[in-house]
DNA sequence: GCAAGGTC
């Protein structure tokens, strides 16, 4: 019997349908000589510190460095407590089972750091032997499947991933347990402190931007506004320049030839340039893209957006949720025609559908390169039907999104008019001449209100000389950059690390950033669980302990997201042969210095805690 | 009581 396991069920059973297995037993498919069972995600974690032996949390427990990190079926919360997951522990019994009667194993977890670890740690926990090789495949159709399996990798080839994966493992145990117990101790152990080499760089970007928004100042300014007339067409102009003191306004004001002033045509034409512009459709949806819209535009949390997927999942209406690319490959591609075929009958998109099924579909979205372990969010054409309201908001926006993708280009002609008129002001104007993509939605665009634009603007030419029908000054004030939203705060997490200085760390951080996909949301429920940050309305506010402990924290390296970037650039080198032990021992240096700051730093915090009551 | 990672 040969034993295929997957990372989930799900795939299980797409490759138990390629090979035409149709016996559904407990935690396995069966037929044809095969066995499919899955995982559910990892079913095994590092051993909490107290199956070290490290009871209660002490002071001279820390640093926790124990000899060999253990594995531990994974936990759930009860009443009583901690206990093992039931239906972990049964699963990994199925495993156990088929593996004692495997001729062969094919391991077929997601192709990817994680998916090759939570392989590894079944294999080792279950002490199995047994020779595996390995599938490797990034999207579940016939075809995909079927060419995987002709070219399965011995199992020794993706030794130095795990080496990389587990590294990235205890690294996070380590660290993440030290500084939570040296803080929260020396802070007077009152409440649990954590830190993280994910969660405190969010805290940190939090905390900072809401002390530059509180302290920001802001600025008052002044622009002359003009109204001009052409053919009976009214459109804006604004002064070039800013003023910081009302009087220059106001001089400027004066010297504006307006028709009350007696100038019948005071404004005079010195430029026009005209130039059209070519903008892309936005790519397909992957989770973050997604949570970001569904927060922005129905205020859906990120937890609450990635559940509600994870029902849609469940039903099999829509792909894989938790992916980080917005791309598919070619063979998803040739589905596309009869998924836009599909929602011909829709309600909102049926007209945009059809327009789609008669052109010729972009391949902006199209990149089997840019595919990572799964495929930007689709649906899967299965007939969704009696959704509840917040499953239809989902499914729409992937449909939408879908239709946007694949959609042509939004054809532009931008405007710009100057005008003299005493100094010298410009007017901005977009037409649309083919909306293409923008036809999905038909929403106009968040255009900077610095610069008013004109829709329509009527035709002008140079030399010209306009009628100014009306002028006035505008009070403004600078801004100081908004308070994070989730949608914000998820767009900075997948793009920490962009302003990196040390070019190596900038682009061993490339294409990851904070967190995963599949982590982020949680992320941010740990910050509000732990009383770090609250929600206010969309904002993401951090409390008083959340900026203490910022204040704590801020320049150590726990708090940058630099730290995640030195990690990724030596993973990513143990991933291709460099030896585990020098980072091992980096990484126990590091918790023994960041332990030791924080058992003292984390004093500071005791008093102020203690106001709070 | 604690990390970050995965998923029902």
């Amino acid at each position: 019997m040969k034993i295929i396991i997957t990372e989930k069920p799900s795939v299980a059973r797409d490759l138990a349908k390629v090979f035409g297995a149709t016996t559904k037993r407990d935690g396995y498919i069966e037929g044809k000589g095969y066995s499919f069972t899955w995982a559910f995600g990892h079913l095994l974690q590092l051993a909490p510190p107290q199956e070290y032996g490290y009871i209660g949390w002490k002071v001279k427990n820390l640093p926790m460095l124990p000899q060999k990190l253990k594995l531990s079926v994974r936990k759930i919360r009860t009443n009583e407590g901690m206990i093992e997951d039931p239906s972990v522990r049964k699963q990994l019994n199925t495993i156990k089972a088929l593996f004692d009667i495997a001729t062969e194993i094919i391991v077929a977890t997601d192709a990817g750091r994680e998916g090759e670890l939570i392989f590894r740690y079944i294999y080792h926990y279950l002490h199995c032997q047994k020779p595996f090789r390995r599938l490797w495949i990034s999207s579940q159709t016939d075809a995909a499947i079927k060419d995987g399996f002709r070219n399965l990798k011995p199992g020794k080839d993706y030794d130095t991933l795990f080496y990389s994966a587990h590294c990235r493992s205890e690294s996070d145990w380590l660290v993440g347990m030290n500084a939570t117990q040296a803080l929260s101790i020396s802070a007077g152990s009152k409440t649990v402190l954590s830190l993280g080499r994910v969660q405190t760089p969010t805290l940190a970007m939090i905390c900072a931007r809401y002390l530059e928004n509180k302290n920001f100042i802001p600025q008052t300014y002044f622009q002359v506004i003009i109204s001009l007339q052409k053919d009976g067409q009214n459109f804006k102009a604004v002064s070039k320049k800013n003023y910081y003191k009302r009087e220059e306004a106001e001089e400027v004001l004066n010297a504006v030839k307006s028709v009350a002033d007696g100038f019948a045509t005071g404004g005079d034409i010195s430029k026009v340039e005209t130039k059209t512009k070519k903008e892309q459709p936005p790519l397909l949806h992957d989770l973050s893209s997604l949570q970001q819209e569904a927060n922005k535009k129905k205020g859906y949390t990120a937890d609450e957006t990635l559940a509600i997927l994870q029902r849609l999942y469940e039903e099999k209406l829509i792909t894989y949720p938790r992916t980080g690319s917005q791309y598919i490959g070619d063979d998803v591609f040739e589905t596309i025609p009869q998924l836009i075929e599909k929602q011909q009958q829709h309600p909102f998109f049926s007209k945009q559908a059809i327009v789609l099924a008669n052109n010729k579909l972009n391949k902006r979205s199209v990149n089997a390169k840019k595919v990572t372990d799964h495929h930007a969010i689709l649906p899967t054409g299965e007939p969704a039907r009696n959704l509840s309201p917040d499953k239809q908001v989902l499914y729409d926006m992937i449909i939408g999104r879908m239709l946007e993708a694949f959609h042509e280009v939004c054809v532009k002609d931008l405007t710009k008019i100057t005008i003299e008129s005493g100094s010298t002001f410009i007017a901005n104007g977009t037409v649309i001449r083919s909306a293409g993509w923008r036809a999905v939605y038909n929403e106009p665009e968040e255009n900077d209100q610095d610069q008013p634009e004109n829709n329509t603007i009527p035709k002008v030419s140079e030399g010209e000389s306009l009628a100014i029908i009306e002028k006035s000054i505008a009070e403004k004030q600078t801004k100081p950059k908004p308070l994070y939203t989730e949608a914000s705060l998820l767009k900075a997490m997948e793009t920490a690390g962009k302003e990196i200085e040390d070019e190596e760390l900038r682009y061993a951080m490339k294409g990851s950033g904070l967190g995963t996909p599949a982590t982020r949301a949680s992320i941010i429920e740990t910050l509000i669980k732990r009383s770090y940050i609250t929600r206010k309305k969309k904002n993401l506010l951090p409390s008083e302990t959340g900026l203490a402990v910022y204040d704590i924290v801020k320049d150590k390296l726990i708090a940058q997201a630099e730290l995640t970037g030195q990690w990724e650039k030596r993973l990513e080198e143990i991933r291709s042969g460099a030896s585990v032990k020098a980072f091992k021992e980096e990484i126990k240096q590091y918790t023994r210095k960041i332990t030791e700051e924080l058992l003292i730093a984390g004093k500071e915090l005791e008093l102020l805690l203690e106001d709070q009551g």
